[in-house]
DNA sequence: CACCTGATCCAAAGCGATTTGAATTTTGTG
DNA sequence: CACAAAATTCAAATCGCTTTGGATCAGGTG
């Protein structure tokens, strides 16, 4: 049933029945009333191709993940963060277009996208450093949101994000309350710029304390559990091993934990752990009392909010750029105690 | 730079353009050479809902996921599923239309991304026991692969699936055959159809050797981390505890390892531990040596594996239902070891 | 040389909606 | 009651592509 038929069986013009569908105001009341009654009654739902050709919008928004290096992207967060984005756009009748697509073919995939008018909008996923990708859609013209921020670039662009510095030296601050002087930082990939941010909040702490940073105590790499595994043994086995370790992720700070097992370390009494906790549905962080001390942070309220921020820029592109920033919260858990004298 | 200019800039007719640029034979091999010249020149690239409402075909893959239950979707598994389809449909130049849909409009929302032809095709994820999915999708006439099975529906219908029943049978009997006789089961939700199989081959071992099921040596949930705590917390309470675990996932299988460092059981050695593992990219099972004795399936490999065919029953409906039934494999690792005596 | 065949190319009709510009019908006013 | 204004409705153009059903033209045939 399409809309010439549903017009013929009104005896209307598509023009009208088109018009009282779509809420325009010049078409009379009984008129509006008759063509709702049809279109429900025949399960009239227009093509949305042929809607969006006619109109130039798609009523989809644009994913793109980069597939072939494991960076980052294909991962538990992002399932989340995809959730919650899912939410907003079902809510506001727009689907979400998912593109898996190899490294090398980004760029020109999203001028695909932007210059088809495949997408009405684009979520960004996980910004580098001076990310290139934002000039590029600047460029392109058409409406993004970034979840997280680029350093170094300097255009006006919208973005959600968490604040990962001020969490970061917070966390720091609170190891270092507790008397430990020597923490190792289990970090991201540092050219993602999550990752270069919380390394900066965790050296600002140790800095406004006059604690010199020892390299030894960095490790950064993708947040899988085996990085958290491999990193925290190579620290502990170190001369001065660390009394504390600070974590980007969860699934690492899980690695964490087994290595602290393996050698029989007491998690919480013998060496404290902190994690940043993205409150992954399948992995929270402990029922009542949270397993890790941690730096907490919805990702699927994340998503739920970067959609909302886009559809809004898309509906009034001069809202301008939006921004937002989400404090996460600290919350103690079973995971962090005093240094160990 | 559309169809009709590039015509124009050419001094051909869009038909014969359009025919040059999609292989039709009736075209002059020099003037084939020539658009696709000028079509690489000037970018050219065909609008894909004007090509989708002409041709009927969208180009694009539907994926609906229930988002108001957090039950099995919005999870690390799905991600890797998601990413493994979404490299087979960028090579092939379809796009992944994700919804997220609430429980109580999936139906609704299947049907109108069918009888709207908005997508050529869908993957069901997550199949329960009696799936009423799948005769809808039947019914609707759309190609569909299910990633799973669902027993009870007897309709021909093309799926992909691994072999649970079977592999979790043969773990069990490898746990057996160590000297186990009190194995605690912890599983999905059981009217998730993987889930109901996965425990029929479990009791079917059991049965084999004559050994009396155990109620409370069975626990079933969404497969979270929590879950696996606090199931391996309950049975190892009992009066009678077990000496193995069979877990259902890798996230589930780290809450257990979480429970036995608890109560100091060392794994391996107290306690034997076998996991089924999708081999995420986030969350792999060690680095050399296993860490679980685990079954081992890759979850992106299975993402690939069903949009192919997917593809393939879209390019010719009449291969009737295909269907695939991969072999996951037992692998040895350091959580299994012979029962204590 | 007239006629038939292929090989090429093109005009025009969709696909299913929206939207512009006009044509109706109603209503209001003097 | 006639006429302008407002309220409704409609025909046709449009979005950008595919595809049907001819055209056109060169080469081969009898």
């Amino acid at each position: 049933m399409n809309l010439k038929e549903l017009a013929a069986t009104l005896g209307l013009s598509p023009t009208t029945v088109s018009r009282a569908l779509n809420g325009y105001p010049e078409v009379n009341a009984e008129t509006r009333r008759r063509v709702e009654e049809a279109a429900r009654r025949f399960h009239y739902r227009p093509n949305p191709r042929a809607k969006s050709l006619a109109t130039g919008r798609s009523m989809a928004i644009g994913h793109v993940i980069p597939a072939f290096t494991q960076h980052e992207m294909v991962n538990p967060v992002f399932a989340d963060f995809v959730a919650g984005a899912g939410e907003t756009y079902s809510k506001a009748g727009y689907d979400m277009l998912l593109s898996v697509v190899a490294d090398e073919d980004e760029t020109r995939h999203y001028r695909g996208l932007a210059e088809r008018h495949t997408v009405d909008g684009l979520i960004v996923h996980a910004p580098k450093v001076d990310d290139p990708r934002i000039a590029l859609l600047c460029d392109l013209g058409i409406p993004f949101v970034v979840h997280g921020r680029a350093s170094g670039v300097d255009l006006p662009y919208s973005w959600l994000d968490i604040h990962n510095t001020r969490s970061f030296r917070r966390a720091t601050d609170f190891l270092l309350d507790l008397g430990h002087r020597r923490v190792g930082l289990i970090n991201g990939l540092e050219f993602m710029d999550f990752a270069q941010r919380r390394r900066a909040g965790f050296m600002a702490a140790l800095a406004a304390r006059g604690i010199a940073a020892d390299p030894a105590l960095f490790a950064s790499d993708p947040m899988t559990e085996i990085h958290g595994h491999r990193s925290a043994r190579r620290m502990l086995a170190l001369p001065r091993p660390p009394t504390a370790f600070l974590v980007s992720s969860m699934i690492s700070a899980i690695g964490v934990r087994r290595a602290l097992a393996d050698i029989g370390l007491r998690m919480g009494a013998d060496i404290s752990v902190i994690t940043h906790d993205d409150d992954l549905g399948y992995l929270r962080n402990g029922e009542d009392v949270p397993i890790f001390t941690a730096i907490r942070s919805s990702v699927r309220e994340a998503g739920r909010q970067a959609a909302e921020m886009l559809l809004d820029l898309i509906a009034n592109p001069a809202s301008g750029p939006l921004t937002r920033l989400l404090e996460p919260e600290l919350i103690i858990g079973q995971s962090t105690g005093p240094a160990p004298t």
